[in-house]
DNA sequence: AATATATTTGACCGTTTGGTTAATCTATAT
DNA sequence: ATATAGATTAACCAAACGGTCAAATATATT
């Protein structure tokens, strides 16, 4: 079985996956893809006319897939601070098991801004800003968070949980001359991250200076 | 004058850092480079024999610019919290004005780790870490921050400084959806980092939750 | 002025690349 | 069994690519 039962379809879309996480747009070629997918190159035209299709239709999933996974900050029905504890949890923990996505996307996106834009394009973000401000209004109240510090606190919260995978190879090449590993690292960091976010919330809120 | 004038190797290397932060090693054309130097393309091979050689002594210089920028933390002679501002300040300033470094470095990192491990083979991390450790002492002592959590610290801080520049593609496309602007976000976004990580050691330090 | 050396160019080369085509294989329906 | 449609392949193609080379031009040396 394995492998070569699935339908060829299929195959090809996994072996486009791996080869374009790997190499990138440009880096991929497609005799790569298809030996990965132990089928003849023309096969990959019969089913994806072109490069860029099949690419497109391999990043949309991926960007979806990465995409889904920021969903429970706003559909959760927790405090802010279990919501906090919760996200760093689910999303390293999903990031664990696909290193990769980051910076295949962040590459991808800032070599085509388009692409993003194509992508968001038919997601309301202010509704859900407004979904989030009415799940936390006492406890935005609480901590002194205005709407216009939301963006702040957002990106901060995602860069902590996403960058290190972004960085990867930064962050592996200093931890390997400390003697640190990289995954003991990321467990760590999902209660790190959790507590910092919250003790920072939690100091008279975000006040100016 | 202006770009006519320069050296012919010093415009080679300033077309070849134009083009390579744009398109990447794999998306970037020597044609392409020989145009923007006004250049005849035998001439990139002249002067630097190989497209690899050309982007590698490109890729070093830009590494060593942005490595550079971390060196404040280590040297400058303040206190812990005005050394978070200082560099925050400094290092979001730094890369407002070279935006494209951080998805440039990341991405060719990624796609050959062992290009940043030569880069910092000559560098005695654990003794920049003792040295840290040494300048801020009393207040380590104090906020209750133990040399096993410094890792997290530091790339939480690293983490809110660069994200947003390798995110750019990103954040510029859902903050175009809330009108909000970009430059304006990194502008209050040098303060708004400071007094978080601020305020997350303030709050009885990194004790476990 | 003549020679030697370094720089610059257009034309060219072999390879790799994404993509096409015509023929062959496979399975299903009649 | 055989006609039909879809799936798969080997062989091929034109364009793009990194790189070379010999000739031409500019610069420095005597």
């Amino acid at each position: 079985m394995a492998e070569t039962d699935k339908q060829t379809e299929e195959r090809i879309f996994d072996a486009a996956t791996d080869v374009f996480l790997d190499k990138g747009m440009d880096g991929a070629r497609m005799q790569d893809i298809a030996n990965h997918a132990n089928i003849n190159k023309a096969l990959l035209h019969y089913y994806y006319r072109t490069k860029d299709k099949l690419f497109e239709a391999v990043f949309e999933k991926i960007s979806e897939k990465v995409l889904s996974k920021f969903a429970p900050v706003f559909n959760e029905n927790l405090s802010l601070e279990d919501k906090i504890r919760f996200f760093f949890n689910e999303h390293i923990s999903f990031l664990q098991k696909n290193p990769r996505l980051p910076a295949f996307i962040l590459n991808e996106i800032n070599r085509n801004p388009a692409r993003f834009r194509k992508l968001i394009k038919n997601i309301d973000i202010n509704r859900l800003w407004s979904m989030l401000e009415e799940q936390h209004k006492e406890e935005l109240t609480a901590y002194n968070i205005s709407r216009d510090k939301l963006p702040q606190l957002m990106t901060t919260i995602a860069s902590m949980s996403v960058f290190p995978f972004a960085a990867r190879g930064i962050f592996e090449g200093i931890f390997e001359k400390m003697g640190l590993d990289f995954n003991d690292y990321l467990e760590e960091r999902k209660k790190f991250a959790a507590e910092f976010v919250i003790k920072a919330l939690k100091n008279q809120g975000l006040t100016e200076q």
